[in-house]
DNA sequence: CCCGGGGTTACGGTTTCCCGTAAGAAAGGC
DNA sequence: GCCTTTCTTACGGGAAACCGTAACCCCGGG
């Protein structure tokens, strides 16, 4: 099993109860850290002192507060940690729940293992621990459905930055102005009124408004 | 202190840090649901046997699963809770960061602490718990502020009404039909699309797809 | 009774958005 | 080289949304 646990969680109670977890597994050493920075610090003391971590349990979303961090979330530390020491098994725990969050840890980030914060998630954890310890990768059974049944539509760059900058308020008409900034093609109106249309059409909505909230809900913009 | 408290939880791993943050306290009786129904059950059996429970702990999102629930969520909870025990004392215990909805539990359902999962939260949590038992009430510190804080525009009812249409893929034309249905007044077109105006000017918006995103965000509709 | 004010609704002109069609440009096959 | 095919862009008519103005209605005060 693993010897050297660090886990990293801003939340008290969440921390709590998957140190608790750890205990349950036998697990001795198992430190814990509230913030981001200070995770990749013991991380780099500890390879230095030839004790490296081999495991890291890390949530994505941390809150701000007067305490100014470098990195700033879950994911920043993610990519921080995997230059430090790119071996670390990595398992994020957390209450993300949209398939197009969790797929980019998976395959950008190369994580081991996602376990979302919900019913049994307890128990869930130590499946998962369990489960990288011996193999390499746990994909959680209620989530493998969900990414499949993913979206009716497959949002390409353009697609999201339109929406994005029509979520921002920026008029229709000046939308390619915007994207030819970023360097986002096509540009043309017409061409942003088409994608428009078919995404309206494939979602069957009929206004703009709908798109917006839609991709809001599933964490795209 | 309490001596008889009952936790509804549906997440086993906040489920299980609320029981040892009870242990501290040195509450000896404490029940814990994963499930609404069960929590509502529990109450009731327990007046039946005149050992009634002195504290409600709940959160405020309950997953739904295979378990088909009558009671799906814990703001029913209480409204539910309320006819059998008005008296009980209940703690709120969620992840909930809107103000909206946070002060609707206070003044509407008349809970005693909310105590939001933040980063001290297992600490916020023995404080609230005590300050109850004691008095009556307890309002969070980073709260507060949250509250006063507010909204930069105050939403009526017809605000959100129409908002709501619009994200629904109503047309701004047709939106006057469906206030009618409602009853909501006013309902002219010219009277939508002034409070359109008014909101956008508020908000320093200049389109409709920011007011969605915004009340999106802030949990109106 | 008349008058005035707040709120609601009705009506035009202007802008923006929507959508079909067609012209233009880039990529690939023969 | 030329010709499809596909993608991108340009144009124009029609619908919807936007915005200022004015008429209307309901109520309370004088």
């Amino acid at each position: 099993m693993f010897e050297r646990v660090l886990i990293a969680e801003d939340h008290e109670s969440s921390n709590i109860s998957v140190r608790k977890t750890l205990e349950d597994l036998g697990i001795e050493i198992a430190h814990y850290v509230f913030y981001c920075d200070d995770a990749l610090t013991w991380i780099q003391k500890a390879r230095q002192n030839d004790e490296p971590y081999d495991l890291l349990i890390t949530d994505l979303s941390f809150e701000e507060d007067h305490n100014k961090q470098r990195i700033t979330g879950g994911t920043e530390l993610i990519k921080a940690v995997r230059q430090v020491q790119p071996n670390l098994k990595i398992l994020v725990f957390s209450a993300e729940n949209k398939a197009a969050v969790i797929d980019a840890l998976y395959d950008e980030l190369g994580i081991n293992a996602y376990v979302r914060k919900a019913r049994n998630d307890a128990h869930e954890l130590k499946l998962a621990i369990n489960t990288i310890y011996k193999s390499n990768k746990y994909i959680s059974a209620n989530l493998r459905q969900g990414i499949k049944a993913k979206n009716a539509y497959e949002f390409a760059d353009v697609d999201i930055a339109i929406i994005s900058l029509l979520s921002q308020g920026i008029p229709q008409k000046n939308i390619p102005f915007h994207l030819q900034e970023k360097g986002i093609s096509p540009s043309g109106l017409s061409s942003v009124e088409k994608r428009l249309n078919s995404m309206r059409e494939a979602l069957e909505f009929s206004k703009n408004e709908q798109l917006v909230v839609y991709c809001k809900d599933f964490g795209l913009i």
